[in-house]
RNA sequence: GCCGCGUUCGUCUAGGGGCCUAGGACGCCGCCCUUUCACGGCGGUAGCACGGGUUCGAAUCCCGUACGCGGUACCA
């Protein structure tokens, strides 16, 4: 037998901002396909019209395209299996769903969400609609045949129910859990067609995975305690069902799984949309990401998408869930970052600056600025308040800095420095000759460096640390490290 | 409640009976480099949930307990 070839999808559906969970998911789906020589397909599961969110899809297409995830198959690149919009393909789960009570594996059932949630009320939470309880409710198994076929024919709201075998085990092999079993005693006759005419999740993922010739499915946790439904379905059609992998979920610092409520308390980002916004590298999330319930085996933790393509296993995918850490996430995109030229970070510098109302200059300007703070930012949000000052002049000056800086002597060290820069002039007023003028002054006045240094930073920056003194004047100019150096001397003499 | 899945440093994880005095990474701490802040380098801190087995030997295998998580919809 040869190995047919392999095709996963990612599934999601279109109720929301494309999750960090669900790029994640795509991630591995992705990586699994390149690996195996396969094809990686996106299908839109909008089978519920009521959650639908107006541009979410178009949101789930950019979020990939910028973490490089973009489908071989799905919406608009069409593969031969389309549509890939769930929503077009209702004609196939009609008829699916038909044959299915045909052969006597589903049946119509009339009751009304009111009756359920009165039968659930009767006997509490525990209510299953199910091999015990299908007998005593509206469905083609009590009502008779004619019955069946005047609600039917006079338009009476009903649903297609999964008829779960009595007595049967579902058991299946899982990629990343090993064998997991279910007693069927324990499923509920899962309703596969909706009153409205759609089908619901279990029935047109499962039709569709078929349809498409879908070989793995790779999908979050959530999904384990759904597989057996779905594994019925699939021997209720007599079909093969394709290999299923259980991702571990990912979890918040707090504990649970990472919603978007649970993760603003902890200052985490939860849809992909905010790290495109922020100005993440892609590369960075995409790393993290694929480390977060996968590691290669060896102690190697960076990772281009490419090489993840060369590596990735499904066997090396753990199964407990793993917690998202920021941190881990920073130091990844530093790492990043700092590969990056100036250059191309200007529109999306421009960007983040304009943000904090702040004046970027030209480009040339720009990129010398963000070349001398790339080593200390770990993501370009941060670049406005670690870099304010090539943006506007310091208004006030740091405190702790100033009492370690600002000695009773600064005051005539810092203005002779004043006059031996002032007669630097144009292409003279660079790095090297401001640090040679200094080296002088404090020569001549026999002091060590930082007692003229740090009074020099302080009034050109207004802050204690920073990129490399003399470049940050040179970068500046002349007019304003005059200025800035003038300014700070008045204000700070006592 | 019931069903399922899981449990190695704070976090992500390596490990799959002797290589483990449990390795790496992030974080944290210290030192070095340095005009400052970073970067970088070096070093340190910290973990096999618990209890029973099996075995000459268990982080590794088995059972139980505890805890965590997920699911339990005409949502996906």
């Amino acid at each position: 037998m040869t190995i047919s070839q392999v095709r996963v999808r990612f599934a999601p559906s279109p109720t929301g901002w494309l999750h960090i969970g669900g790029l994640r998911t795509a991630l591995y789906n992705y990586l699994f396909a390149r690996r195996n020589g396969g094809t990686f397909v996106l299908r839109i599961e909008d089978t519920d019209q009521k959650r639908y969110v107006e541009g979410a899809e178009a949101d789930i297409l950019e979020s990939l395209r910028w973490a490089g995830l973009e489908a071989d198959e799905g919406p608009g690149s069409n593969g031969g299996y389309g549509p890939y919009r769930q929503s077009e393909r209702s004609e196939l789960y009609r008829r699916y769903a038909a044959q299915l009570v045909e052969s006597g594996h589903a049946y119509y059932a009339f009751d009304t969400q009111e009756e359920i949630e009165a039968a659930r009320e009767a006997v509490g939470e525990t209510f299953k609609y199910d091999a015990i309880t299908r007998n005593k409710m509206k469905n083609s198994l009590t009502l008779s045949e004619a019955e069946v076929q005047l609600r039917l024919s006079s338009g009476e709201p009903y649903v297609i129910r999964l008829m779960v075998p009595v007595g049967d085990t579902v058991a299946f092999e899982d990629m990343v859990r090993g064998k997991v079993r279910f007693e069927a005693s324990e499923i509920d006759d899962q309703v596969l067609m909706k009153s409205d005419g759609l089908p619901t999740y279990h029935l047109a993922n499962v039709v569709d995975d078929h349809e498409m010739g879908i070989t793995h499915v790779i999908r979050g946790e959530e999904w384990l305690p759904s597989a057996p439904k779905h594994m019925l379905l699939y021997r209720a059609f007599g079909w093969t069902p394709p290999v299923m992998a259980h991702l571990p979920l990912i979890m918040s610092p707090a504990g649970g799984k990472l919603s978007k409520r649970k993760a603003e308390e902890q200052g985490i980002m939860v849809n992909v949309r905010d790290y495109i916004q922020n100005h993440y590298e892609a590369q960075a999330l995409v790393n993290f990401l694929a480390f977060l319930g996968w590691n290669p085996g060896d102690e190697r933790e960076l990772f281009t998408l490419e090489e993840l393509c060369e590596v990735f296993e499904l066997d090396r995918v753990s199964k407990s869930g793993a917690v998202f850490n920021n941190d881990k996430l920073s130091w990844y995109n530093a790492h990043y970052l700092r590969a990056r030229n100036p250059e191309e970070l200007l529109p999306a510098a421009r960007a983040e600056l304009a943000k904090h109302g702040m004046e970027a200059g030209d480009d040339a300007f720009l990129a010398g600025a963000i070349g001398l703070l790339l080593e200390r930012i770990e993501t370009l949000a941060q670049l406005p308040e670690a870099g304010a000052f090539f943006f506007k002049a310091p208004e006030q000056y740091d405190e702790k800095a100033v009492k370690k800086a600002w000695k009773a002597d600064t005051a005539d060290l810092i203005n002779t420095y004043l006059a031996e820069i002032s007669g630097l002039g144009g292409a003279a007023f660079e790095a090297a000759a401001l640090k040679a003028a200094l080296m002088a002054v404090i020569e001549k006045a026999g002091v060590g460096m930082g007692k003229l240094m740090l009074p020099v930073r302080l009034a050109v920056t207004g802050v204690g640390g920073g990129p490399d003194l003399f470049q940050t004047m040179q970068l500046l100019g002349r007019e304003e490290v005059l200025g800035r150096i003038g300014s700070a001397v008045q204000k700070l003499a006592d």
